[in-house]
DNA sequence: AAGGTAATGGCACCGAGTGCCGTTTGACAG
DNA sequence: CTGTCAAACGGCACTCGGTGCCATTACCTT
């Protein structure tokens, strides 16, 4: 008894097939959050614009403010994979800069569109409060990788501390990225995980470094 | 035309005298939400055991979610006040540390009424989002003034890499707080804020300090 | 007593989100 | 071709948070 639209691309036993996608749903919806703004398009617009029913909206997005969060879940997994690929002699701070940096990496087809996204994210109130329930996930990501490597338990202070700060600075760096229109994303991400790394012991007025 | 109960206790040129008080609504909230969660309790509920209108509710809290909040805006001040007493001497990090700690310092009495408060913002999840816009004041004041440290922008990436990382740290300790009974606050706060300073750069598996 | 002012609280309304349930659409078996 | 099962759809009704509007109440001042 699914409750969901069928996301995977499995033969379906049976069954209708589903009216769209995600996806589809998400760039309608997002035409929509920049003509009116995100607070004024209502789900019923989006359902309508999508030609779907209000209800059925609700089955493919567990909330108006997952949409602009694509398939979060999957990115994770990626991330933890390349947290698994990390040398064992590579230290922690330096795996921890490596991974995070190549996470966000986004080609340049892409760039637009997930400017779009994390302008929504970062700026719409409603949207950077729900991030911080998404943002949970990664920090779990990170704080395994931590607690494993230094062979501690997960919620122990330590990789707790680390894997919020290393989530604060790469916000930082996402939210200079979306301030400065020419920034590179990697670059900022590097020099702000490189500050947490040397722990902010900055000599002066002139240390930040900016890169191509 | 005031839109709000008086908070103040200005003396009042004319007017019919509030009901109540911001703070007689929270206790008799925080009453309800443990008896029956968060969620489950309605804001007419709060109302209602409160002796006021549900319509009256909304003009001494802008929403549910704020009613663990307090005078956060009054505790800023608090916090701002620190930092400009501050010595010009010393480094940015040490001031940082000194100050959190400081500001995190809560007496013995009012412990126990901290910890709930806490324990609501930190775990239920509509409060864990909200937490964010609160945040958001928090880190303004940490980069405020380490931007007037360095002799930068306040929103240069450096001021606001370590304004999230600060609060990340905080954050954690908190959260290990409330997950340790016998812990102290102040000490956790230290720790984090010292492992922050530091660059994460531990030494082995033993590291974490304990303390008082 | 009169007038001004501030707080109250009822009412109607909107939008997000949920449970329920009948309907539609497909795949597959006979 | 037909029956059956499974999955997706979408309408309906309902709850709850939040807001605009506005008449009412209570207090202070003159």
């Amino acid at each position: 008894m699914p409750e969901v639209p069928d996301q995977t691309n499995a033969p379906a036993r049976g069954g209708r097939r589903p009216a769209t996608t995600r996806q589809e749903i998400e760039h309608v919806a997002f035409g929509l959050f920049e003509d009116r703004g995100f607070e004024l398009t209502t789900v019923d617009d989006i359902a309508a614009a999508a030609g779907i029913g209000r209800r059925t909206f609700f089955r493919y997005f567990p909330s108006k403010n997952d949409v602009p969060w694509g398939d979060f879940h999957g990115e994770l997994d990626r991330m933890r994979a390349r947290f698994a690929g990390c040398p064992a002699e590579l230290p922690v701070m330096d795996a921890l800069r490596a991974v995070v940096a190549g996470f966000n990496r986004i080609d340049q087809a892409e760039e637009r569109w997930h400017r779009r996204r994390m302008t929504l994210i970062l700026t719409v109130p409603a949207l950077q409060a729900h991030a911080t329930l998404r943002y949970a996930d990664w920090r779990r990501v990170v704080a395994e990788f931590v607690a494993a490597r230094l062979a501690l338990p997960v919620d122990d202070l330590l990789p707790q501390a680390l894997a919020h700060a290393a989530l604060g600075v790469a916000v930082a760096a996402y939210e200079r990225w979306l301030a400065t229109p020419g920034a590179g994303l990697s670059a900022l991400m590097e020099d702000a995980l490189a500050a947490l790394a040397s722990g902010f012991q900055v000599r002066g007025p002139a240390t930040t470094r900016t890169r191509g």
